[in-house]
DNA sequence: CTTGCGTCCTGCTCGC
DNA sequence: TGCGAGCAGGACGCAA
């Protein structure tokens, strides 16, 4: 479930409890959530990648994955995938169950800060890197302009040569980073995009009127801290608070905002879409 | 190369 | 009230 505004949101909360603490120890209860830079599984795990024993100098993020950097030049990188968030434990606490990686953070003389990766569906997982460079592959390199900042010329020619749904290409990380299934409803219904529509037959204006509304919508939702739906929660627990604001994620069947016509839903490259037939035509 | 579909995985919701 | 089926979905691998 979470989209790039709900990591941003755990970003922002994360970053300033362990920036500049040193990796004190990571313990790993699941191996197999702990993946190489292309992504794959592998059997044995290089100790040597995860930072042990440096500083953390920041926390940042690329579309909707995490990237812990460390002073060795090591990096991790965090997919949170459907289910997954992190949870910052201080002092000693039950281990629940779904933690599967465990950080233990701190600096001489204080106390010690874990950050726990859960995730009850493991579709999520926890990558390690001996360098930035090694995240070349796909992972982090692939990856498309970011969606809070998109811009036409950014996705101009990727749409223009793509007869694919709008909605398949928004969802397309190598297209653009940071949308999801949610989000991607929310922005075609406010754009007045029929999600089925190829994207090759937008014409500069919807264009233009497609990027305008991505980047409010990724912008108010980062600004609320992100989603309600479902089991997200930021590292000290909280919910965020944009749920309320979605006006066709979800609500199939029920009146668009809008207009008050039915809302309609439909599936799209396995995935569920709701639209509003009028405000939406083809 | 492009496109679409199956797979992974568990928790929640719904219907009987 | 209890139980099982079905659904939810991000990204990869593979087939057409």
């Amino acid at each position: 479930m979470p989209e790039l505004p709900e990591v941003e949101s755990v970003r922002r909360s994360l970053d300033p409890v362990i920036r500049g603490l040193d990796l004190v120890r990571i313990r790993i209860c699941r191996r197999d959530v702990i993946r190489d830079p292309r992504g794959r599984r592998r059997g044995s795990v290089d100790r040597s990648n995860m930072g042990v024993g440096t500083t953390l100098t920041s926390v940042d993020r690329r579309g909707k994955q995490l990237l812990l950097r460390f002073e060795n030049g090591s990096a991790t990188v965090i997919r949170l995938g459907m289910s997954g968030r992190l949870e910052v434990v201080r002092g000693r606490k039950p281990v629940p169950p779904h933690r599967h990686v465990i950080w233990t953070f701190g600096d001489s003389g204080s106390r010690e800060v874990g950050v726990w990766f859960v995730d009850p569906r493991r579709f999520g997982g926890v990558h390690l890197a001996e360098s930035p460079e090694d995240l070349s592959g796909r992972l982090i390199a692939d990856l498309g302009p970011e969606a809070p900042d998109l811009r036409p010329d950014e996705i101009r020619d990727t749409f223009r040569r793509t007869r694919r749904a709008v909605k398949v290409v928004l969802l397309d990380q190598s297209a653009i980073a940071g949308i999801g299934n949610i989000y991607a409803d929310e922005a075609l219904h406010r754009a007045m995009i029929h999600p089925a529509r190829p994207a090759s037959d937008l014409d500069e204006e919807d264009l233009d009127r497609l990027c305008r509304h991505v980047r409010a919508i990724m912008k108010d939702a980062i600004e609320a801290g992100g989603s309600t739906l479902r089991d997200h929660r930021l590292p000290d627990g909280s919910p965020g608070a944009y749920g309320g604001q979605h006006r066709v994620y979800g609500r199939q069947g029920a009146a668009c905002p809008s207009c008050d016509a039915v809302l309609k839903g439909i599936r799209l490259a396995a995935r569920s879409t709701t639209f509003c037939p009028r405000c939406q035509p083809r």
